[in-house]
DNA sequence: TGCACATATGCACATATAAGCATATGTATA
DNA sequence: TATACATATGCTTATATGTGCATATGTGCA
């Protein structure tokens, strides 16, 4: 039961909720999820730390950026993810968050990095 | 987004979760969740009202009794909820929550009764 | 080797919250 | 009305946790 309640107190922070959400769309490094949801580097490294403790997250470097991506074994939370993900509409800052992922190469100049193919040349 | 991250608070402390979990297959007095919770009447009553001020249950006065019920219009709550309930083999304490509800009738006459935290009724 | 950048972490502080205890409020009944 | 019982709440304390700032660690490149 404790991991039960331990679950829900990560969901219960917003950043965290955050970082979540845009990770259950995909994998993305410290400097990305910083710059998309516009925190601070310690506080989203803070709280991935967290996550990484509870095995709700994995994290590997790719030469200078280490890039997180969400456990996939965890029905419980991903379930919870994508119910949130069907009702997005509910939840403006979410969606605005989802949005600026969409233009995360925008934001992230340092960031941008041949490692994985992005989304090409798209803009506002 | 504040909703979202509100619900997760609640369900992330054991009482309220195990409350919740009661409520879920049928309402019930304050009383009977402190005899079946084996847990102190004031701490029962508190988390109720935190739980009756996020609109998550109802109360309903009977007489001397005042019931409990969750409110139905709770989607996700319902879906999480329905979800731990199918589960509910990896949460023994849970478990053993479900079978002390079939006793529920003994804690009628209970309520007022020194409850003292019962050996091993207590996990996490 | 030294520098720049990406990430992690230690420390201090403010705040939130859960718990226990005592007690107040509300209700039924004799 | 007095009393017993069911529930709510105020007060205090202990603890947990989030945050910012500074800085440490780690990596790649010139």
């Amino acid at each position: 039961m404790t991991s039960l309640t331990d679950l829900f107190k990560l969901l219960s922070d917003e950043t965290r909720l955050r970082i979540l959400m845009l990770l259950y769309k995909e994998p993305l490094c410290v400097c990305e999820l910083s710059g998309v949801l516009q925190t601070s580097q310690p506080k989203i490294s803070k709280n991935l730390s967290k996550l990484r403790d509870l095995k709700i997250v994995s994290d590997e470097r790719k030469e200078k950026f280490v890039f997180y991506s969400l456990c996939n074994d965890h029905i419980m939370l991903q379930n919870i993810l994508s119910e949130i993900s069907s009702q997005i509409e509910k939840y403006p800052d979410l969606r605005e968050d989802a949005l600026r992922l969409s233009q995360k190469d925008q934001f992230l100049t340092l960031c941008t990095l041949s490692l994985e193919p992005v989304e090409g040349g798209e803009n506002l």
